[in-house]
RNA sequence: GGGUGGUUAGCUCAGUUGGGAGAGCGACGGCCUUACAAGCCGUAGGUCACAGGUUCGACCCCUGUACCACCCA
């Protein structure tokens, strides 16, 4: 073995061999429970980012776990099509050649997305292949694949025919760049600067004006009313008058709606019910004119007066103001802020558009959808995401599902003549039912679906679904879902209505919510920002210039790129290192909290790095000592166990505990803190130092020798197996060289059973025995490291005023002592007996001294001793002060006064002895 | 404006029937001790955001305030 850990060296090996195998398949045992989850299909166009990392090394944890536990388990994988971002890459391919989808065709430009998909989809996969993704790469699907198309059609068809789908006039949020309805989850508003123009209104009677104030002043062509609120004293006897509107030449009326806010600009608000959704509101409630001003490129168009028809809408605002401005209708601009909503993959403003779309009518879906968590078939860990759920559910809008775009699941409607809509599975089909004639023709809907409303159907239609595969009775509902907190709405929510309406059961009874991946500074990951990581890069490491050039590409804004720049050399001045695929998700978990976000500090992963390089030496001695020797590997019994080996053995079996109970409560944080406790801390810091005095010691028993073998390596033959889940490779290499000399057998870990607590094997006796080694160890190491005793010195000890239980443990334990806390010798002082000036420490009762001739300092000493004192006194004041307390002691538990009295006169015997020992100290 | 989560060591974060404040990283001191310097040994460092309340006792429960983040309007 190397001296270090190599990851680079092993990881992409086993993953073949695994993959090759077919290791990631269910078991097709048809006694064993079912354990199946969904990877969140990922954008095909994309990669892997930070976030994605995360959520997958989770679900990769949890079914390495439950198929180590023996069920049968299924983690399938796939990409969905993502209309608008497939699209836009083509297009923007198409436009380097001069060319563009119009030119090309709708069927030609749909077979190029398809070329691309063929040519670059494969990113993500070989990404979650580094991850070492354990998934059933033979049941792969994506969202446009024949069958599943099969399944979004029938969807579609059947909400038809129960009428739950229909074609309407309303807003959508329109993207005039991508010429496209967007869904709100598309849509990102932030705050931007702006301006508030207040503009002189004059009333129809020229009886004097109304100002309204406005954030939008090109809107105002298209103004039905004037709203103010009903009660409000200054307004309310205008209400029912009539507003000459400037530039239009149109007269609206004054109405009166308690949603005017009273208190912001003046209180009288311009209704735009074409082009703003809390005005459309409005304007259905009062019957006002729906006044469209603007076409799909948000170019003004016929409907306003002629000075302004074509014109582009923000050369229309500055227009519009300059004209009422010379009216002497505008009053004042104020700067103002305000949400600004873009589209996030074009990232130009959304105009609120009257279009027809297809909508799904959500009410009922939603109830059923919330009753199912209300009832407890769906939990969502932690807990609380649900009231997210609930709010958002419980006032949800019908979802508008049809996109303008060629890429996707073309609509299954088709129109006459007329405009009359035929639904069904094909134009025939349509045909028959509708009994059309060939003389009538017929156009398809030349609309595609919302990418989310084939999303929806991901937990059955990739089971085979609307046709009834065993695959779907064994595995589907799924057993969770894995998903970050930002698409609970889009799509967890989608599912749990889509799924209950069609397959009359729940997608998957746990969801598990976990945080947002955010940078070292706490801000959210983006393209944008330039503050992205690929997993892939804390695998292999990145040099800077690399880096640099990955988070500046298509970068088009020259002050951002230099911003980019400088903060990513602060931040990996020289590039990041390669850490391994292991260390990485170590990482993660060690992060997997229940709190909201996940704050990626590099300086983290190194620490996991080293961990792996702790076992990876861990296991060197261990095979160093244990290769072509006896260590139980045929099952003998002819072995000894040591204190310290049933010591292990026992600490063992409460970490396999709490591992279990982390895991099953998905707290991947503390299942890590648990592992990396036991391996550095016990199991390296402490068994491998006191396995050495058994092992190199010229009169130890073989029995006792062969216990300590078989002991060291069985238990690292557990530790492997039970950090297989979090940290595959280094597990799955490690364990191939230990399997044997352990007694085990088999081709790999990844189908070994996951370690099981043993509680007879639980022992008091032998964790109290070397908990007492340790503290006497620590006792003398502190002595040692405060006097400043170099540690080869080997230095004498004196023991005084133990029990019998000391003395005891200190027979059973002497050469350990000895060894690991670098003794020449050890006296057992009897009653009255003189002893030399020397430093001291305690364990209970019993006094560890270590004279001081010739080594220690005494100034050092007293000082030491000087600080303990103060140290024990704020204590001792703090327990008297309680005890004093007649309430305390009248009130409290028995035991938890008794305990305290214990404990006070416990400190105030270690007090008086170093004291005393100070006085005789400061004696010399 | 409404809602949710957060505020614990220099940094990143754990901490549930309310009873001793923890880890990793970083800092400081000492060590190449036959697995590991990606290591070993030791040390320092915290009014648990603030103010009240309940309680014999509060990081923990209740009320309020401040600040941060996110979601919704």
């Amino acid at each position: 073995m190397d001296k270090t850990y190599q990851p680079q060296s092993i990881e992409q090996q086993w993953y073949k061999t695994w993959e090759e195998n077919g290791y990631f398949k269910p078991s097709d045992d048809p006694e064993a429970k079912t354990y199946c989850i969904m990877i969140p299909p990922p954008n095909v166009t994309g990669s892997l980012h930070m976030g994605h990392g995360f959520g997958d090394s989770i679900m990769d944890a949890l079914i390495r776990y439950h198929r180590m536990c023996g069920d049968n388990t299924l983690w399938q994988v796939g990409t969905d099509h993502s209309g608008i971002a497939a699209q836009m890459v083509v297009e923007r391919q198409l436009a380097a050649e001069s060319t563009d989808r119009h030119q090309l065709g709708r069927e030609k430009f749909v077979e190029r997305v398809w070329q691309w998909k063929r040519e670059s989809g494969g990113n993500i996969t070989r990404q979650l292949r580094r991850l070492g993704a354990s998934l059933d790469w033979s049941r792969e699907r994506f969202t446009m694949d024949e069958g599943f198309c099969e399944a979004v059609q029938e969807v579609f068809v059947r909400l038809y025919e129960d009428n739950l789908i229909y074609r309407r006039k309303r807003l959508v949020n329109w993207d005039p760049k991508l010429h496209t309805a967007i869904s709100d989850l598309e849509v990102l508003s932030e705050e931007e600067q702006g301006s508030l123009w207040y503009f002189r209104y004059p009333l129809a009677d020229n009886s004097g004006h109304l100002t309204v104030a406005t954030t939008r002043p090109e809107t105002m062509l298209g103004d039905s009313a004037v709203a103010v609120h009903p009660e409000d004293e200054r307004y309310k006897h205008l209400i029912g008058q009539c507003i000459q509107l400037p530039l239009a030449g149109r007269e609206i009326p004054i109405i009166g709606d308690d949603y005017v806010d009273p208190e912001f600009g003046t209180g009288c608000v311009k209704i735009t019910p074409a082009h703003d959704f809390n005005d459309y509101e409005m304007g259905r409630r009062h019957n006002l004119e729906m006044i469209n001003i603007l076409d799909a490129n948000a170019h003004l168009n016929s409907a306003v007066a002629a000075p302004y028809r074509g014109m582009e809408r923000f050369a229309a605002r500055e227009k519009i103001v300059q004209d009422l401005d010379a009216l002497g209708l505008l009053e004042k601009i104020e700067p103002h802020t305000l949400k600004v909503p873009r589209g996030d993959r074009s990232g130009v403003v959304i105009e609120p558009w009257l279009t027809d779309q297809w909508y799904v009518k959500t009410q009922s879906l939603a109830e059923e959808a919330i009753r199912a968590v209300e009832d407890g078939r769906v939990n969502f860990v932690p807990n609380n995401y649900q009231n997210m759920y609930f709010s958002w559910m419980r006032d949800i809008q019908d979802w508008c599902i049809s996109r303008q775009l060629w890429w996707g699941h073309r609509i299954p409607a088709w129109y006459d003549a007329n405009g009359a809509i035929y639904v069904g599975r094909s134009e025939a089909e349509v045909r028959k039912k509708h009994a059309l004639g060939s003389d009538v023709s017929l156009r398809q809907d030349e609309d595609v679906l919302d990418t989310w409303f084939s999303s929806g159907l991901w937990t059955f239609g990739t089971l085979g679904w609307p046709q009834q595969t065993p695959e779907l009775g064994m595995f589907h509902p799924t057993s969770v879902l894995v998903t970050g907190f930002d698409i609970i709405f889009f799509w967890v929510a989608r599912m749990m209505m889509l799924t209950l309406y069609f397959k009359k059961e729940v997608p998957f009874s746990t969801v598990y919510v976990h945080g947002l991946v955010v940078d070292s500074q706490g801000r959210k990951m983006s393209k944008s920002k330039g503050n992205v990581l690929d997993p892939i890069d804390l695998i292999d490491g990145i040099d800077l210039e690399s880096l640099l050039q990955k988070r500046t590409a298509g970068m088009m804004l020259p002050q951002l790129r230099d911003k980019i720049v400088k903060q990513t050399r602060k931040e990996f001045p020289l590039g990041i290192e390669a850490y391994g695929t292991d260390a990485l998700r170590y990482t993660y978990y060690s992060l997997a909290s229940t709190g909201r976000e996940v704050r990626f500090d590099v300086g983290r992963i190194e620490g996991f790095r080293n961990f792996c390089n702790k076992l990876w030496n861990a296991s060197r001695y261990v095979l160093q000592n244990c290769e072509g020797q006896e260590c139980g590997q045929d099952d003998d019994k002819d072995y000894t166990l040591s204190i310290a080996d049933r010591w292990i053995v026992s600490a063992l079996q409460r970490t396999k505990q709490s591992l279990r109970e982390a895991i099953d409560s998905y707290r991947f944080d503390l299942a890590s803190q648990v592992l990396y406790d036991f391996v550095w801390s016990e199991y390296c810091n402490w068994y491998l130092e006191l396995s050495k005095p058994v092992l190199w010691s010229e009169t130890a028993s073989s029995a006792v020798k062969k216990g300590t073998r078989r002991t060291l390596i069985r238990v690292l033959e557990t530790i492997l197996r039970l950090a297989h889940p979090l940290m595959p490779y280094i597990t799955e290499e490690i364990w191939q060289r230990v399997k044997t000399l352990a007694g085990r057998n088999g081709d790999t870990i990844m189908l070994q059973a996951y370690p099981e607590v043993s509680v007879d094997k639980l022992d008091s006796d032998a964790e109290a025995a070397i908990s007492w080694v340790k503290e006497v160890i620590e006792g003398v190491r502190t002595i040692r490291g405060e006097m400043n005793i170099s540690p080869a010195k080997k230095i004498p000890l004196i023991l005084r005023n133990g029990t019998a239980e000391d003395q005891k443990l200190l027979d059973q334990t002497r050469t350990l002592l000895s060894k690991l806390a670098g003794l020449e010798s050890m006296v057992w002082l009897k009653a009255g007996e003189a002893v030399p000036v020397s430093s001291t420490a305690f364990v209970g009762n019993l006094e560890l001294l270590v004279p001081m001739a010739g080594l220690i300092d005494v100034q050092a000493e007293s000082a030491r001793l000087e600080k303990e004192i103060n140290r024990l006194s704020k204590e001792l004041d703090r327990l008297s002060g309680k005890l004093n307390n007649p309430k305390f002691v009248a009130k409290a538990p028995l035991e938890v006064v008794t305990k305290e009295r214990n404990k006070l006169t416990e400190l105030a015997t270690a007090q008086g002895r170093f004291q005393q020992q100070l006085k005789t100290l400061k004696a010399l």
